[in-house]
DNA sequence: TTGTACGCGTTATCAA
DNA sequence: TTGATAACGCGTACAA
């Protein structure tokens, strides 16, 4: 097997017969006579000359990498907003690192230091377990943070969410829109940012539409398949059960649906129901699953933009914070309570 | 906004009054007395010294990050994948860069390039484009490249891929067993590896248990979730249908249970299914789907480990070929023919 | 055991 | 416009 070697400014200097400064300003687009530029670009081609992003980054002390942090790459709420985000800043020629955490704080705090010591220019993430300290620290050292997805209270830092509020008080107007007026809510766990908001609008649109509020239909669960299950069928076993339920997450919303199967529960006749999150699950249940879908193509181009402004030294509205707005889609899972 | 400095090696020499070179030692792991331990130890507490990975890639020609190359990253299949990599790697103090290539042929070669311009020290990457030219030249370079999911013919590469000819051997087999005589099977693009391999498989099993096969039980689709939708429309509307189907991949599998949702067919009643892929899937559907699961896990861990042979230049069994096997979850859907 | 000195490939300064 | 040269932070002979 033959091994090739490397080539370096110095193969091409020695090609061209210039100097190792010219060719390092023909790179950077810097003034070089026409006649050299030419020769130069042979010898490029020529030699195969692929610029050494580490004796560059010694330099510019930037190594061209982003780092971005998710609680899970087995979710696709993640992964399709880091695949934006991967898509515009590789454009622009940075690579990102992606880690995920596997929605373990303690990981999430190693992982975190593991990118930092990549010297990542910039870090993209999702907090669980929302400390302050290691991130504030970063915003000190003027690395750019963007937060995704979940508020860190009392932090100053560029954030990018889905209005979690308006998303569930939407959902839940359609349903009072449709005279339901025992509407159950499965929640995230209390003190979850996400979980919070969602529940907040739940509450918010009962008042505004002046519908009582059974506090025994605001399931708390945890954001798990299995908590959603149960969460299901304890509404349903209720005196009074309700008409309609909304449930706050993909993962739970695949136990909702699991729990409506085992329990022989016709929908909506019996139960009107609206999901979160996987457009794509809505269409293979049947009757076809009504669906709260968060912006994620947006949530990804907002944060990679404003990650590339940060980085260009453009700090001009820190901290910023973008609540983009979700979409109710209502399919025959929902129908309207006589 | 206070801004900190990062402290180099010389930072903790001065604070220590050591050499820039026992530090070195030091963080190596060479032979430095306990008492100048200890006071490094400190400094580097202290002054929270991080070695800088730029400055030692450009020694040690390393930059401890592996390039991650995927079609898709909001495909659970490779995102699971990937988990599973990126978390063995990160053990060892590597880094992932991952990127996909939207499924784009000309895209695949230019996040290849830009991986290589990273100088990754290795490339683990699934090959829609099935280029030889690029990869044989990482490899000529001493780059480890390691091909998951799809082989590339006539190519010398260490790969590791699911037994796609048994996966749809043995869940053909399944329906054999309970009787069925017309099995239809919706499969991917002709001359895609996967494809090719899951269609052989149909055939073979057929062969072995003396089953007449009629070809036009075979539909050649895309892949995509609109041609697994047409593909079991057409199956339907044979002048003999199949008592069963086994769909080879989870978009297509999406399309055929919305056909199934559609045309009103009753699982496994009228026709038996067996879908690919994602078991979350196969949960929430009525009755519960059948489904060929593909060793995810496995794939990552045998691919992450045999990147770090590579790594540590290992080339004893090169170049290897891993064929894991996948499982087969036969559940309500389906049946016993009569 | 510790320290001196050099080089890795690049960028940037300043003089020619 | 070009070139010589000094950094950047680290690892490593080789010398002490």
């Amino acid at each position: 097997m033959e091994v090739y070697n490397i080539s370096t400014i110095k193969d091409v200097a020695k090609y061209t017969g210039l100097s190792i400064a010219t060719i390092s300003k023909y790179i950077n687009g810097g003034n070089v006579l026409d006649e050299n530029k030419k020769i130069i670009q042979e010898a490029i081609e020529v030699l195969d000359y692929k610029r050494n992003e580490m004796a560059r980054g010694l330099k510019t002390n930037k190594t061209m990498t982003i780092g971005v942090l998710l609680p899970s790459l087995e979710n696709i709420f993640f992964t399709s907003i880091v695949s934006i985000i991967e898509g515009i800043l590789q454009e622009k020629g940075y690579g990102t690192i992606i880690c995920d955490f596997k929605e373990d704080k303690e990981l999430e705090h190693t992982k975190l230091e593991f990118l930092i010591n990549k010297h990542v220019d910039g870090i993209i993430m999702v907090s669980y377990s929302g400390e302050k300290k290691h991130i504030q620290s970063l915003i000190d050292k003027k690395i750019p943070v963007i937060l995704l997805d979940r508020m860190i209270k009392g932090l100053d830092c560029d954030i990018v969410i889905a209005d979690n509020l308006n998303a569930s008080y939407q959902a839940v107007e359609e349903l009072i829109m449709r005279k339901h007026k025992r509407i159950g809510i499965i929640c995230g766990p209390e003190n979850t940012y996400t979980a919070d908001e969602r529940r907040k609008g739940y509450i918010r649109v009962h008042e505004d539409y002046n519908v009582d509020i059974d506090e025994e239909l605001i399931k708390n669960a945890d954001y798990t398949v299995v908590s959603g299950y149960t969460a299901l069928i304890d509404l349903w076993n209720m005196d009074k059960r309700p008409s309609a339920v909304l449930v706050t997450n993909y993962e739970m919303t695949i136990g909702a649906i699991m729990a409506v199967n085992d329990l022989n529960i016709t929908i909506p006749n019996q139960l009107s129901l609206i999901g979160f999150d996987n457009i794509q699950m809505a269409r293979i249940v049947r009757p076809p699953l009504s669906i709260v879908e968060q912006p994620m193509k947006e949530i990804g181009e907002t944060a990679a933009n404003l990650m590339l402004k940060r980085l260009s030294d453009d700090y001009s509205d820190f901290p910023s914070t973008y609540r983009l707005k979700t979409k109710v889609h209502i399919k025959e899972s929902v129908s309207t309570n006589i």
